[in-house]
DNA sequence: AAATCGTGGAG
DNA sequence: TCTCCAAGATT
C-alpha cells in the first residue's frame, strides 16, 4: 500500500484491510473483486493483485510463512528490490537496503548526485550509496531512520537543515544548493484523453456496471461504460442489448477533467434512464446492476464512485 | 529503457 | 489551478 502511497493517506486503508484479511492464508482464500472492494480509492489498484498472488504464493510456497530473505522476497509479486529490502531489514533485522523517495532525497543531496532524477545512471549511483550505507547491526532502526529522516527533515522543498543531524557533511548544504537536488527531468505537458461514460440506470436507480479488463486504467474494476467519445448511444445499445423503446430519457452532464501522473481524462457522462428494471438486457458475466446506495462487493475507481454518488443525488439529474 | 499504473497532499 | 511527487513495480 505504501508504495507511491502517502503513509497518511493509507493509514484507513491499511486498517480496515487488516480487519477484512487478518492473516495471509485469509487473503489467499479471498477472491480477486473482494481485495480490490478494500483497495477501492487507494489507486495502483494492480497492487492489489499483487498482494493477492503473492499471499496465495506464500500460503502454497513457503507453507504460509512470509520469507525472510531478500532474494525470495524480491521473487513475489509486487515486490521489488526496495520493497524487499524495507521488509528484510525492518521486519526480519537482515542487512537489506531500502531506496525510496526519501532515502532517494537524502542522498541525492548529501552526495550531491546530479543526475536527472529516474534515469538509469542516477538510479545506479543511488543504490550503490545506499548498499554502502546499509550497516549490519540495528539495521531497523537505521533504515526507519534514514526513511524519516526525508520525510521530515530533508523534505522536497524548505529542507530543515538546521535540524539536520548531518547538515555538516552534506555536499548540497555545504553548497547552499540544496534545493538544486535531486534535479528533475523536464516533464512534457500532460495529455488529454477523451471517454464518454454511458451511465446506464434502470427503474429501481440500479447501475449497470462492467468489469475492466485485466490491463490498462483502472484494470479488473467496475466501472460504468466507457466508450470512445465518438461513440453514440446506438453503439451501446448494439453492445449490451438495449432497444430504444427501453429508454425513459437521456441526460448528458457536462464534462469532467480526471487527472492522472501522465495524463488527463476528459470524461463526457451521458445518463441513461431506462423504464423498469429491464430484464430485457442479458447481463453477461462481467456486466451487472449495482444499486449505488448498496454496499459493494467488487471494486470500484474513484471515478465511478463519483458518477455513483450523482446518481444518489439525482433528483437534479 | 521508457511508459504505465491512481489518487491526494503540499506549495 | 498547476506542478511535483509520494514507504515503486512491471512490462
Amino acid at each position: 500500500m505504501l508504495q507511491q502511497t502517502q503513509a497518511s493517506t493509507v493509514v484507513p486503508y491499511f486498517e480496515r484491510f487488516l480487519t477484512r484479511f487478518p492473516s495471509v492464508r485469509r487473503l489467499a482464500k479471498a477472491s480477486e473483486d473482494e481485495v480490490l472492494e478494500y483497495w477501492t480509492g487507494l489507486g495502483y489498484y494492480r497492487r492489489a493483485r499483487h498482494l493477492r498472488m503473492a499471499a496465495i504464493e506464500v500460503v502454497e510456497k513457503h507453507a504460509g510463512q512470509v520469507p525472510t530473505d531478500v532474494d525470495a522476497l524480491t521473487s513475489l509479486p509486487g515486490i521489488g528490490r526496495s520493497t524487499a529490502g524495507a521488509i528484510a531489514a525492518i521486519a526480519f533485522r537482515q542487512t537489506a537496503t531500502i531506496l525510496d523517495g526519501n532515502v532517494r532525497r537524502v542522498l541525492s543531496r548529501f552526495y550531491a548526485i546530479s543526475g536527472k532524477r529516474g534515469t538509469a545512471k542516477t538510479e545506479k549511483q543511488l543504490w550503490a550509496r545506499a548498499e554502502a550505507n546499509t550497516p549490519t547491526a540495528h539495521v531497523d532502526l537505521y533504515t526507519q531512520a534514514i526513511m524519516d529522516l526525508g520525510a521530515i527533515v530533508c523534505v522536497r522543498a524548505n529542507p530543515k537543515c538546521l535540524l539536520c543531524p548531518i547538515a555538516n557533511e552534506c555536499k548540497a548544504h555545504q553548497q547552499g544548493r540544496e534545493h538544486a537536488y535531486p534535479s528533475v527531468a523536464r516533464r512534457r505537458p500532460l495529455r488529454v484523453r477523451h471517454a464518454r461514460f454511458f451511465v446506464v440506470i434502470n427503474g429501481q436507480g440500479a447501475c449497470l456496471l462492467k468489469k475492466r479488463p485485466p490491463h490498462g486504467v483502472w484494470a479488473s474494476l467496475w466501472s460504468p461504460l466507457e466508450y470512445p467519445q465518438s461513440a453514440s448511444v446506438a453503439a451501446l445499445s448494439e453492445d449490451i442489448g438495449l432497444r430504444t423503446e427501453m429508454i425513459s430519457k437521456t441526460v448528458s452532464r457536462p464534462p469532467f477533467r480526471h487527472a492522472f501522473t501522465h495524463y488527463q481524462l476528459e470524461i463526457e457522462p451521458i445518463y441513461i434512464f431506462l423504464h423498469g428494471s429491464c430484464s430485457e438486457i442479458v447481463l453477461s458475466r462481467d456486466l451487472r446492476w449495482h444499486r449505488p446506495g448498496d454496499k459493494a462487493e467488487f471494486g470500484l475507481s474513484a471515478v465511478t464512485v463519483k458518477l455513483l454518488e450523482e446518481i444518489e443525488g439525482s433528483g437534479a439529474l
